[in-house]
DNA sequence: TTGCTAAGGTGTATCCACTACACTATGTTC
DNA sequence: GAACATAGTGTAGTGGATACACCTTAGCAA
């Protein structure tokens, strides 16, 4: 390999792209977002959003760009999941995709497609429609990450809004583990973590007692627990 | 973006890399297998072995490949790290670097620098030279992920070989983790873990009693605890 | 052959974190 | 003011992790 000629004339380099799996929990059931595609190949299919890396821009602000690009969303928890490279995994020619794992709080304002996504939607993940590309496997991965970080981290955090109530957090950590929490362990849980604090506000919402409304003390931040 | 041209005549593709950062235990200390570059950029500096993607190669194959041309090291546990892709960290061209985690069984045979390595040395992870590109980041990740894992994962038996004493399995956690661990309790939930067996055979090493031999249940598998 | 050396190998009591479990409090609505 | 619905609270029990000390068995040297 010569020292003087960039790589790229002796070798043929592959594509690069960016693949987002953003979760959202919505009507009391874990919800993934999807494109639908507005170009060939798989045109007209459901897939992750996401798209080429320009040639002077990091992989995560590519990830972030080409989610305000194609769905509206900005502004969420990003974190890198793995990297897709098989061969044959775009009709097109060689492409390498680094997925990211993107958590949307509750009361997103609702997506709107853009760019080149014909259509976005959130679906329930227990019904997600036939996907483009390797994204199945893309977003087995990414829940597989999501449910192993529960018990380790405070990922589940970044489902909720600024405020939230302890019912609230309860009730997320129920749909990710798909089972029933005992109310008082939970609540001695996670007020054990000193990750919340109390606003000292209320909320009411609905004809009973109104509950008391909790923030993360540091915003902005999974931290990893034990 | 037309659909009949590939998307290369429309966008400059980034190259794509793998780096691979191997760890062992030797000497009674973590170790880690660098190169020292017999090519520009960082000509004479030590760094990762590692090299670019082929076309029509999965990544983890050139990640495999990459570790035998450079090291002679083959058959290695090697899993997926993370993807290094800031803009600017080649200063040839633009690069992509996917990195890999790799460990080495303790009695390995040495290695032998090949391709275009000029050399290739295990250091003491405590010890390392001053290293080429992002290489540092790079190590500083693996070593949180192999840290991170020992206590739900299996991952540190794969730096013994097929067969090993109890006293070994322990002295390799120890020095990962840097403490003393009680031995009662080290072996109680070694054996509690149900993922190693007795071969029956002892081992003789110096002045003392022999220890008995195990091997894992399922070689060549890492497997997930609780 | 004896005894010194050095690692191999074993059990029990304690502690702490996780689990199971039921009732009162306080708003709204009719 | 009664019915409703979620908010909010404490204790006893259990099981897994921790702390801790002595005997066993081979090699080696005197």
């Amino acid at each position: 390999m010569s020292q003087a000629k960039p790589h790229c004339y002796t070798h043929p380099h592959p594509a690069v792209t960016t693949d987002i799996a953003v979760f959202a929990i919505r009507d009391d059931a874990l919800h993934l977002l999807l494109i639908r595609r507005g170009n060939p190949p798989f045109e007209g299919a459901w897939a992750l959003p996401g798209g080429f890396l320009d040639i002077d821009e990091d992989l995560e602000t590519c990830a972030a760009r080409e989610l305000a690009e194609e769905t509206g969303l900005s502004g969420l928890y990003l974190e890198q999941l793995c990297t897709f490279g098989a061969v044959g995994r775009d009709p097109r020619e060689r492409v390498i995709s680094v997925a990211y794992l993107a958590l949307a709080p509750a009361g997103e304002r609702s997506v709107q497609a853009g760019d080149d996504a014909a259509d976005a939607r959130w679906f329930r993940l227990d019904a997600l429609p036939a996907l483009a590309f390797d994204h199945a496997e893309i977003i087995a991965t990414a829940q597989r990450r999501l449910v192993g970080k529960l018990d380790y981290s405070t990922i589940a955090f970044q489902f909720l809004p600024e405020t939230f109530t302890l019912g609230e957090l309860q009730r997320v950590y129920e749909i990710l583990v798909d089972a029933e929490i005992d109310k008082r362990n939970f609540r001695k849980w996670a007020l054990a973590l000193e990750q919340i604090e109390a606003t000292g506000e209320t909320r009411r919402h609905g004809n009973h007692r109104p509950a008391r409304l909790y923030r993360l003390t540091d915003r902005e931040r999974v931290t990893y627990l034990k």
